[in-house]
RNA sequence: GGCGACGUGGCCAAGUUGGUUAAGGCAGGGGUCUGCAAAACCCCGAUCGCGGGUUCGAGUCCCGCCGUCGCCUCCA
């Protein structure tokens, strides 16, 4: 089967053939760390993440590189107003993020490249620009002359007029030939900004030509996938493609993949804080599938919109993906009923790989999964149980799998409260045995208001933490 | 103003290289099971923003309109 991606670059789904058989070259721009992620740097991270994964399902090597912005003026700013040295404030900021990835069970890339250990690849690629006669200097800064780039504008499609801001005092415009031209190096202004030595003074590199030596220093000059958020397509990886396509005279990337933006619904909570929530604020009141779900039951590339109804729909869509993990209770091995699991199964694979194939449709993905769900239910309420009810399980655990779910049901055997609770549940058993309904309902109701939820079933009674 | 996206049942959301009964989830109603619940299972809801057009046939193509949103300055 064949996959088919979306290429922001010509506007329609491609068939998906890499560079070299069986190996991905990945570049996903990642953050500038002034401060902590918020749910939207989630989004995108797990978007890639689940492209990473089905890729990865589908066979391939993937090479999987995201940068870290450590050098900006965000940063510089931030550092400035906090007192705290830039580099250090960067470090930070970098340790927290990879915990963030961490927890929402996103896959480390390959390699993970910062601006201030990529120095020297980028002095040498604006050398090799101004050499060519693409960039030139200019009082200690260093232009991109982008009206000699004639393709300029083709992955936005915008024209070089639309480049121009309208803000007259826009860094730099008095030293640039042309007020389009963009900066790929700042000569020091202040004595606390970072600096390196270069060819043109001190300084510190432009935004966008960070990921143009990353990229080609980690991956090559032509790479096969490159992501990032859908505000990133301009102006930041239209000059990423015109530096360097310029400086290497070949193609940047095959694929430009872009995730549509997260966008918080009116809440009044999140007004006050900036309208955002983190990616801490969100953990702590929810388990990391739970956003997982949110994010995937839409299609990457459209935009999601973020309010307490969606999130509470993703932990009931949990909740069901959940229930057919439990065990089965009878222990049919074949007939109808084993056959109709069997087929489910077969259709579950196939459909959740199809929808996948199609520009890596999770939502649709999703849908057949919970379509072997039900089966396993009704499979169980027939009686199926051993290795079929079991495979079927280890499909479902697989599949959701390949999108980066957990689905660990962990949470209710590791509490000191257990021991108590089991007592709590053996001493109604036999009030249910003597038929002394009022004392077992008062039982169940009372650990139901610790959180505590009983379900009876013929084998007997089992509990979770209310979610 | 320029570039682009989106508008499918109460909510979220697939499907849009035109063609059998428009996936799935959440919420809601009815039922089975249960001592009662819970969970699970079964049943119930949309003709696809509006108006034209192309076609034997359109949610799916074309035109217009309305609405929502993103980017155009730092941004995942």
């Amino acid at each position: 089967m064949t996959l088919r991606v979306y290429n922001t670059l010509s506007r329609q789904k491609e068939i998906f053939e890499t560079i070299e058989p069986g190996v991905v070259r990945m570049y996903v721009c990642g953050p500038t760390v002034y401060d902590d992620a918020h749910i939207g740097h989630g989004m995108s991270s797990i978007v890639f993440d689940m492209i990473r994964r089905y890729l990865e399902f589908k066979g391939y090597e993937v090479r999987h590189v995201m940068n870290f912005t450590d050098v900006d003026d965000k940063i510089i700013n931030r550092s400035r107003e906090t007192g705290q040295d830039a580099m250090a404030l960067a470090e930070h900021y970098i340790e927290r993020y990879q915990e963030h990835m961490a927890d929402l069970n996103i896959l480390p890339p390959t390699v993970l490249p910062r601006v201030s250990g990529t120095i020297e690849e980028i002095i040498d690629m604006v050398q090799t620009l101004i050499d060519k006669g693409y960039a030139y200097e200019s009082d200690g800064d260093v232009y991109f002359r982008v009206r000699v780039d004639e393709d300029y504008g083709k992955l936005s499609r915008r024209k070089i007029e639309h480049a121009i801001s309208s803000d007259r005092e826009r860094f730099g415009d008095d030293l640039k030939e042309d007020a389009a031209d963009f900066a790929l190096w700042k000569g020091q202004k202040e004595a606390d900004e970072p600096a390196w030595e270069s060819p043109w003074g001190l300084g510190r590199p432009g935004w966008h030509i960070e990921c143009s030596a990353m990229a080609r220093r980690y991956l090559g000059e032509t790479i096969d996938i490159h992501g990032g958020g859908n505000d990133l397509i301009f102006p930041h990886h239209e000059n990423e493609i015109a530096q360097s396509e310029s400086c290497n005279a070949a193609p940047m990337a095959r694929y430009w993949l872009h995730n549509g933006m997260l966008e918080l619904r009116a809440e009044k909570m999140s007004k006050s804080l900036g309208n955002m929530v983190t990616i801490d604020q969100f953990l702590a009141e929810h388990e990391a599938d739970v956003f997982r779900l949110l994010i995937l039951s839409s299609h990457y590339r459209k935009p999601l919109a973020y309010d307490d109804e969606v999130v509470a729909q993703a932990e009931r869509g949990l909740a069901r993906l959940h229930s057919a993990l439990r065990p089965a209770s009878g222990s049919v091995l074949e007939g109808p009923a084993v056959e109709r699991l069997q087929l489910a199964r077969e259709q579950a694979r196939k459909r959740f790989v199809q929808s996948m194939d199609d520009d890596f449709n999770s939502a649709g993905a999703l849908g057949h999964l919970y379509d072997l769900v039900k089966a396993i239910n009704s499979a169980r309420d027939a009686g199926v149980g051993g290795a079929p009810f079991a495979e079927a399980q280890d499909t479902l655990r697989e599949l959701a799998g390949i999108l980066g779910l957990r689905l660990d049901e962990a949470s209710a055997v590791a509490s000191d409260a257990a021991p108590f609770i089991d007592l709590l549940l053996e001493v109604r058993a036999e009030m249910r045995k003597l038929k002394q309904w009022a004392m077992a309902d008062l039982i169940r109701d009372r650990l139901a208001e610790q959180g505590v939820i009983l379900e009876d079933t013929r084998e007997g009674t089992t509990w979770h933490w209310e979610k």
